[in-house]
Formats: C-alpha cells, sequence, structure tokens
DNA sequence: ACCATTTACCTAGATTATCTAGGTCTACTT
DNA sequence: AAGTAGACCTAGATAATCTAGGTAAATGGT
C-alpha cells in the first residue's frame, strides 16, 4: 500500500512505448522504463513478466530467443501491426483521463 | 477489462480533492467528479463507498448524517486535517508520476 | 580453480482496488 | 396507487500488481 511506484494501469502502456523503439529483452525494457522516467517508475520483475505473457497472448508482441549485450540468453519482445494499434489506443487513453484528472485538480 | 473510465489508484486522490472545497454526500461526490472531468471519469457506487469507509477509518475523512439537497436522508462527508495533508500527499504522488509517465511517452 | 555477483527469466500465492449486480428505503411525481 | 429518482449499502467476482521465492549461465575477483 505504500510505495507503488507505478500507477496501476500503465504498465502496458509504458511496455508497449518503449518497445516502440525496437525489440528489447524483458530486463532491458524494465531497465528503459526506469531510466526514461529518471528513475521515478520501478517495473517489479514479478509484474513485467506476466505482463509481457499477458500481451504476448493478445497479439500485441511477439517474442524471440536471443542474446543479450552481455552475452546471456535473453527474450526479445518485438511491438506487432496491432502492438502498434493498441499503443495509440493506449496513449489517447491515457491522455485523456490524465487531462480529465487534472481538470478535476484544478477546479474543486 | 474494457471500459475502465476510472484510473486505478487515483480515486482516492480525487474523492479528497472534491471534499476540499467543502463537505459533500457521498452520491455528490460521484457527481462532482464525473461533472469535473466534463463526463470522462465515472465512479461506480460500488466503489465509492468502499473507498469512502476505507478513508473514513485512515482518519482522512468524517462522516455525519443529514439532509441533501433533495430533502433525503444523506451521509456527508468532510475532510479532516489528516486528509488535507494526505490531499498534499496525494496530489505530489500524481504530479510525479504523471510527469514521469510523460516522460516516458516522450521519449523512447 | 573457486565462489560471489550480476544478468535474465520464471512462478505461486497474497494483496488490494475496482466493478457487477444485486438490494433497501424514502420522497416526489403522475 | 404506482413508478421513478435519490441515496446508501454489500457480497462476490475480476484482475493487476507485488512479495518472495526460485533457476541458470556468464563474469570477475582472489
Amino acid at each position: 500500500m505504500e510505495k507503488t511506484e507505478l500507477l496501476s494501469g500503465t504498465l502496458d502502456l509504458l511496455v508497449l512505448q518503449v518497445l516502440s523503439g525496437g525489440p528489447l529483452h524483458g530486463f532491458a525494457i524494465a531497465e528503459q522504463i526506469h531510466v526514461l522516467s529518471r528513475d521515478v517508475l520501478t517495473v517489479e520483475e514479478g509484474s513485467l513478466y506476466p505482463a509481457l505473457y499477458r500481451m504476448e497472448e493478445k497479439g500485441w508482441i511477439e517474442a524471440e530467443w536471443g542474446q543479450s549485450e552481455k552475452g546471456r540468453r535473453a527474450k526479445f519482445y518485438r511491438l506487432t501491426k496491432e502492438g502498434r494499434q493498441q499503443l495509440a489506443n493506449e496513449r489517447q487513453a491515457w491522455d485523456r483521463v490524465a487531462l480529465a484528472i487534472g481538470e478535476v485538480l484544478r477546479n474543486a
């Protein structure tokens, strides 16, 4: 209940977004989100991997085994066409909701 | 999974915020959030009432029975001092996280 | 040659928030 | 008298995230 440094419901959006820059393995996805958010957002592995499976089942991403920059085996994920569409949808939904919350915070 | 028109984890913030303008009964809290967000955010009653209890137990709000504008019995909630502090904390947390997400969306 | 650390993935179970879908009661309207 | 709207309540389902473990391979230090 305390230090939830990830806003529930935004994980898919974040993953899709960092994958839009090109394929990445799971570990690197979490790193990217952490770094790009300037250490504000932390994705726990126990959240990440199940999320990747869900998204793979939905056809938004595809996986392929390969080798990481550090020479270890790693599963690389890349966006599918559906994933790209989903990203667009989620970005729009985020904008809409974040703006709406902003309005409430401004006007109450 | 589809039309979640409320971002998980933001309900407390929204409730505290609309109460910062003065006491309101539960039904009116939901209305206010809906109206102020220009119909984007909808709080279901099954989410609202349990949330109000949680917040009351935490000492952020206090309840008192009274009469609504329409002449029906209604439970009015008002912010406590702790609630005001909590609101400040949650606003800050929201700003921080929303900004961080924005950075990821901009830079990936 | 050995051991610790880092990298990378995986999973079961707990927790928690929200929603669904019911319900009650009362005032007002027709 | 009946129907609708206002206002509250709750049990159970759903689903996302976290906790806290675990495996295995490559690197680095001694």
